[in-house]
DNA sequence: ATGGTGGCCCAGCCA
């Protein structure tokens, strides 16, 4: 079984990058994060003409969204909204898979805006509120009890070798230690595996994003592991296989975040 | 130290 996160960056802008990429690369599930569309605007038909037939869908106009569509029945699970704020950046499905059920969250974590102090930025606070309101709830409702898959932008690179300048990017929303601590509790708070770093090790670079504001991404090649596929110990032993598609960052008008793809076998 | 780009849809906001 292929799941693949991506985040795409506004889906109708992008359907013919999603088009060719699930054409090509053929997962049995693809989790997106900023969709940027309300429900009746996303683009069901297309993907179950695709063979997804199955979608959850959690949207709302012009930010944020998240969506799941699946070659397999898929049954809604949940749509949380952390921190009450009225964003969605949530939802879960199970999904019948090698004859038993997984539990499938699609997860956009706030970015967290630019100046890292919760005391002046309202976003970074948002931020950490909802890592902190996730863990809780990791905790509470045991989403890592059984075979489960959390998958996302989680908008923060937790390992030096997630991003191209540790010491640079310090102080830089999205590597800064107080998110990678509050992203460790997450990880702790369900035993989840990393799975990416299952397959390549910690010592070497590994990144799912780069800025549109550079000149050239692939030179410079300043990117950041802001996406993450995380599983719980039960499907430890089922991790089979890796893809970045890093190539996806090179597409007319992409996305800044490139899919990732983890083959579990079941 | 600064400013760089791209999405929502045409004004700022968000990333």
């Amino acid at each position: 079984m292929k799941i693949t996160t991506w985040n795409i960056n506004s889906v109708r802008l992008r359907m013919p990058l999603v088009v060719h990429f699930l054409k090509t690369n053929a997962p049995d599930v693809i989790c997106l994060q900023e969709t940027k569309c309300r429900d009746a605007e996303f683009p069901s038909s297309d993907l179950r003409a695709l063979g997804y037939e199955h979608l959850a869908v959690n949207g709302q106009k012009g930010y944020h969204g998240v969506a799941i569509a699946s070659k397999l029945p898929v049954r809604l699970l949940d749509k949380q909204d952390f921190c009450d704020a009225g964003h969605a950046r949530h939802v879960a499905v199970e999904i019948d898979a090698g004859g038993a059920p997984l539990s499938l969250h699609n997860f956009y974590v706030p970015a967290g805006g630019d100046e890292p102090d919760e005391t002046v930025n309202p976003k970074f606070a948002h931020k950490l509120g909802f890592l902190d309101e996730m863990t809780e709830w990791i905790k509470r409702e045991r989403i890592a009890a059984g075979r489960s898959v959390l998958v996302g932008d989680l908008n923060i690179a937790p390992l030096e070798h997630d991003v191209w300048s540790h010491k640079a990017l310090l102080k830089v929303v999205s590597h800064t230690p107080i998110e990678v601590e509050k992203l460790n509790k997450m990880f702790e708070a369900g035993e989840w595996i990393d799975s990416m770093r299952r397959f390549v090790p910690p010592q070497e670079k590994l990144y799912t994003w780069w800025s549109y504001r550079a000149s050239d991404w692939a030179a410079s090649d300043r990117g950041r592991r802001l996406d993450h596929v995380l599983v719980s110990q039960a499907l430890g032993g089922a991790l089979a296989g890796l893809q970045v598609a890093r190539e996806a960052r090179g597409w007319e008008r992409p996305s800044d975040h490139v899919p990732v793809t983890v083959e579990l076998s079941l």
